[in-house]
DNA sequence: CTCGGATAGTTTGGTACCGAACGATTCCAA
DNA sequence: TTGGAATCGTTCGGTACCAAACTATCCGAG
């Protein structure tokens, strides 16, 4: 409503959250290159998953992170426990949870491995196959639509940028 | 370890995990530019928000979220909680038990509008200003060591691009 | 062999986070 | 003036999410 006021709405010099930054903090000796860059994939982020959730996700029951879990098995096939955390972005104590809640749906099966019992495999049932095969293009739709106004080398672009992102925020650790 | 075989670590052309989608679904009608693009996010994003909470807020007791709020009071000083939730990027009802946590930490208070009792009107304490005048610019240089690698021109681009997709993913309804 | 360290996954305790339902207040139209 | 609609914040039920502690398994040095 009142966003990007004395901008053309389509692609605004600034948000209005910028502009407030600027105007309260300019004078400070802060990197505002790095604070807008950071705060802006926050900002994408939190919209993007309450979007896709809503919009695609919701239908199937699925939470963000649970359509993220099968869209990786979907592209790897199974995956031990461990491997899939990383993959997905979560602790593995977390992915625990969320792996109960897509068998309780039938959506993935655990199954230890033989040659080591410590180890889990975990796999997309056939329900699991189904369902990701018809909600992953409804996604990558999404995700055309959301970036929409960007052209292909913009794209490309953002690719990359954030990828140099990823790499420097990658744990050292664990 | 493995990350980016046969890419230089310092600028990959591709993520693991992009060249493996490639491979595998590179054949199916895919809008790959839009899944690097928006993918790029939500793993930077994730990345992000853990080194952010583990190298500079936990030391305050501060999640991510509790912090956004902080730095939000901090540049527009008080203001009432759906707003505030909407520039936090969190639903107003979360919003509420984030406040409650702050205000249990002595950083926030919350004060009822005389002129309309339905308003609450959220303010910093003299902690919570002592607070995020410490923390900010530990955590604003921490943005900087996150874009490591991008030019100062990257960071702008960096910045207009994603608040294309910010602004695409603005909810329209309330 | 065997026992101590490393490793994989789960459990635990606590916060964050959502949407929907709710209660209180305000606004507006008849 | 008053009663219904709109608005604001909170509550509620449920999942996601983390770090740390724990359990089970494996591996290697002696």
């Amino acid at each position: 409503m009142s966003q990007d006021r004395s901008n053309h709405a389509d692609q605004p010099l600034m948000l209005d959250a910028e502009r407030d930054v600027q105007a309260r903090l300019g004078d400070r000796p802060l990197d505002f290159e790095s604070l807008d860059a950071i705060s802006n994939i926050y900002r994408a982020t939190s919209g993007l998953r309450r979007r896709a959730e809503r919009d695609v996700l919701a239908e199937y029951g699925l939470s963000f992170g649970g359509f993220t879990i099968l869209w990786v098995l979907w592209v790897w096939d199974a995956m031990e426990t461990g491997r899939l955390a990383e993959e997905c972005g979560v602790a593995k104590g977390t992915l625990t949870g969320m792996l109960t809640t897509l068998e309780k749906l039938d959506l993935v099966t655990r199954e230890r491995v033989a040659s080591d019992k410590r180890r889990m495999l975990v796999s997309l049932t056939d329900t699991g196959t189904a369902t990701i095969d018809e909600v992953f293009p409804k996604f990558n739709a999404f995700e055309g639509q959301m970036t929409d106004g960007l052209s292909s080398s913009d794209k490309r672009e953002l690719a990359r940028l954030l990828r140099l992102v990823v790499n420097n925020a990658r744990s050292d650790d664990n």
